[in-house]
DNA sequence: TATTGTTATACTCTATAACTATA
DNA sequence: TATAGTTATAGAGTATAACAATA
C-alpha cells in the first residue's frame, strides 16, 4: 500500500487530531480543558503534591503559565494550594477529593478508550506500531529531525 | 514489549507533540505559526486562489478566525486578497510568489523530515504502523471511541 | 546572588454573536 | 431570506519581563 514515510508521518498528525478531539470532548463535559487535564492528570501520577515549579518542568511550560493554571483548577475545585513546609517560597499543589475523583475517572477513560479502539488490533500489528514510535521519537530526542 | 493499546495511543499523542514541536520551530524561524502555515499548505494542495469559506471548511475553523489568518498572511506578504470576479460579497485568497515560495518549502521541509525519521525503517513496519493508524482513524469517525 | 511565584503585558488560537454588503 | 466577510467580545494557551518574598 502507500506506506512511506511521508504517508505514514501524516497519520501520526491525523491521529493525534482526531483523538484529541474526542477525549477533549469528554473533557469539556467536565469543566477541564487539556491543558488543565494534563496538570491532574501529572499530579495524579506523580501520587504526592508538586511544587509549582516541578510542575512548569513536567508540563513543559513557564511558571507563569503553572500560576493561571492551578488558578483555574482551585477555582474548579479539584485542586489546592499548601504552604511548603520548609521553603516559605514555595507552594505545594495538592489534588482535592474532586481532583483525585476525576483523575482516576481520566485514567480509566484513557484505558477504556485504548481498549476500545485498538483492543482486537492484533498484538503484532501493535508491536510495530510502537516500534516505529520509539523509533521517531529517539531519532527526534537525538538529532533534529532534519525539518529545518 | 509493553506493546498494549494504552502504550500505543500514549505513542500517539508523544509523537505528534514532539514531531509538531520541531515543525512549529522550523516555522517560527520564517514568521509562521502552525495555523497560518497551514493556510499556506491548504491553498498550495488546492492549486487555485480560494474563497474565505472554502478555507474555513478546508480548516475547520470559524470564518472569523479565518479573517485573522489571512489579515496576518497578508501582512506576512505570503497571501493576497482578491475581489471575486462575479460575487461582490466573496474574497479571493491567493498565494503570493512568496507564498508559493514557502508553500513549496514546507512540501519539500515535510518530506524530507519524514525520510530523515523513518528513510530507513522497515517497510513492514511501516506497513503494520500504518494498518494501525488507519484502523483507529476508522474507530474514531464510524463509532465513539467509548471516551465518554 | 539565586530561586519561587506573582503581576503586567502581549500575541495567538478559537468561539459566538451582531452587523454590513451583497445575492 | 440566505450567504460572505467583518467588527466586537471573550476565554484559553503561551511567552517574556519586572518584581516581591525568601533562601
Amino acid at each position: 500500500m502507500s506506506s512511506t514515510p511521508e504517508a505514514a508521518l501524516e497519520k501520526v498528525f491525523e491521529l493525534a487530531a482526531r483523538v484529541a478531539d474526542v477525549m477533549s470532548g469528554a473533557l469539556t463535559d467536565r469543566g477541564l480543558t487539556p491543558a488543565r487535564a494534563e496538570v491532574l492528570f501529572v499530579l495524579h501520577q506523580h501520587g504526592r503534591p508538586m511544587v509549582q515549579r516541578e510542575l512548569s518542568q513536567a508540563l513543559r511550560c513557564t511558571p507563569r503559565h503553572v500560576t493561571a493554571l492551578v488558578d483555574a483548577l482551585q477555582q474548579h475545585g479539584t485542586v489546592r494550594r499548601d504552604p511548603h513546609p520548609t521553603d516559605r517560597r514555595a507552594t505545594l499543589v495538592a489534588l482535592t477529593d474532586a481532583g483525585a475523583a476525576t483523575a482516576g475517572w481520566m485514567d480509566d477513560a484513557r484505558r477504556a478508550a485504548a481498549r476500545a479502539i485498538l483492543g482486537d488490533v492484533p498484538a503484532r500489528d501493535l508491536a510495530s506500531f510502537v516500534t516505529v514510535a520509539d523509533r521517531i521519537l529517539d531519532r527526534l530526542a537525538t538529532g533534529d529531525g532534519g525539518a529545518g
